[in-house]
DNA sequence: TTAATAAATTGATTTGAATCAGTCTTTTTT
DNA sequence: AAAAAAGACTGATTCAAATCAATTTATTAA
């Protein structure tokens, strides 16, 4: 017998990055002397895998992939929504390029805070380490999902899960506009382009879904939720 | 073209638990006040999904293997061999359930540290605190490794990694011996155990490796690489 | 020592999903 | 507005690897 309401959860989570509460008024101070705002647009490269980390991001506004790639393929590994941390699991002062590279899925607004005044806080600020760490442990538990997922369910449960994510924690609705090509889609998903558009429609035909234009709308949770779960 | 040399990389790696340098004599005496030695014998679990963490582990002497269950499938996350850490990801307070299982490949001692000593420690001690995030960010690192090999590679690719990975990383030495049952080195590959089987043989057909009993031997590393990289 | 059980192996079959190939549609560029 | 390019879609085919089924070998229990 399996059990249920594991691994069912959002495999594209989002944490909630509140370290920054725990500062003084005089670090936070640190910070928006050491910062600056950047915006990218649509399909625009936020960082490259390899690259030197001398920033860590804050997604102001907007979307993000954040992905490997070896030139053949792709996976994307998360999704950053706006109020999201980009680039904390390279805080590390040994690991310090890029483990992933991340494109922005729409036009986004980043917030990117000097590494080193990041690193001092944490030394000086034991709260501020300790939510750091919360917000690593707390990736690494959702990678770990989707990774369960990615690799033991079947298609039909790998969309289901990625539609249950998107309107649950991403976008807090059943019904959202998805600014991704098909193309996009079927990567966070973890299938094929052709795949993923014959599921579309089979979800849209079976009633689990509808699409009008960009826009998803849920229409029976349970029965998604269900398929979810059985993978 | 694909960059080879991505993802080539041990997928089971282990990180070097040198947090434990940074500790004043006064915390070392604390840890070793607040932690015991406990013996598993093979095949024992170590701590399940779900159940409450009150303890950091340190694997004295053993090997181990962390995975994700669902009652059909398992995804091994990775393997702890002696000197690494068992539990880090969970040292988060609101976060104090294990979001693994663990199980004793052999004969195992581990070393039970009260968490809470753990957690005292690292509002203390900054370059502790430090030291945990960096062991975080390589588990990550690790992980999304082996969350590409799994998803774009083949079996074939998949399997030279993981011998390589144990050759390389975990015993250092291209003769070792595995003491693991075909069903568990399929598990730990991630493919069944009879394609697992089949792809074994087809190695030491191909003098890549050779097997006597339990005992494994690394022949064409070069080619064994190559594999590995070209997936 | 034998019976019972578990693990390893081999071959045949099935299958989920990718790939391939081509058409239709929408968007962008000229 | 027409041409070009990119994206969406559909059907046919292929393929890697799982599953199924059966046998052999090794371990454990009686």
């Amino acid at each position: 017998m399996r059990n249920t309401n594991l691994y069912t959860g959002c495999t594209i989570g989002q944490h909630v990055s509140n370290c920054f509460d725990k500062l003084t008024s005089e670090e936070i101070k640190l910070i928006d002397a050491n910062s600056v705002n950047i915006k990218y647009k649509k399909h625009e490269i936020i960082c490259k895998q390899g690259g030197l980390v001398t920033q860590l991001m804050f997604m102001k506004k907007g979307l993000a992939k954040v992905y490997l790639d070896d030139g053949v393929n792709t996976l994307v590994l998360k999704i950053i929504p706006t109020g999201n941390l980009l680039g904390l699991a390279s805080i590390s002062e040994e690991n310090n390029v890029f483990q992933y590279s991340a494109m922005a899925y729409i036009d986004s607004e980043i917030k990117q805070i000097d590494i080193q005044i990041i690193r001092q806080i944490i030394r000086q600020n034991s709260e501020f380490a300790k939510d750091v760490i919360d917000i690593l442990s707390s990736n690494s538990v959702q990678i770990y999902n989707r990774f369960f997922c990615f690799t033991h369910k079947q298609c039909f449960g790998k969309l289901a899960d990625i539609i249950l994510c998107l309107s649950d924690r991403i976008f807090s609705t059943t019904q959202f506009e998805l600014p991704l090509s098909r193309r996009e889609m079927g990567e966070l998903s973890g299938m094929s382009t052709e795949t993923l558009i014959r599921l579309l429609k089979k979800f849209v035909e079976d009633g689990l879904i509808s699409i009008e234009g960009k826009t998803i709308t849920v229409l029976d949770y349970e029965r998604l939720k269900n398929i979810s779960e059985k993978g």
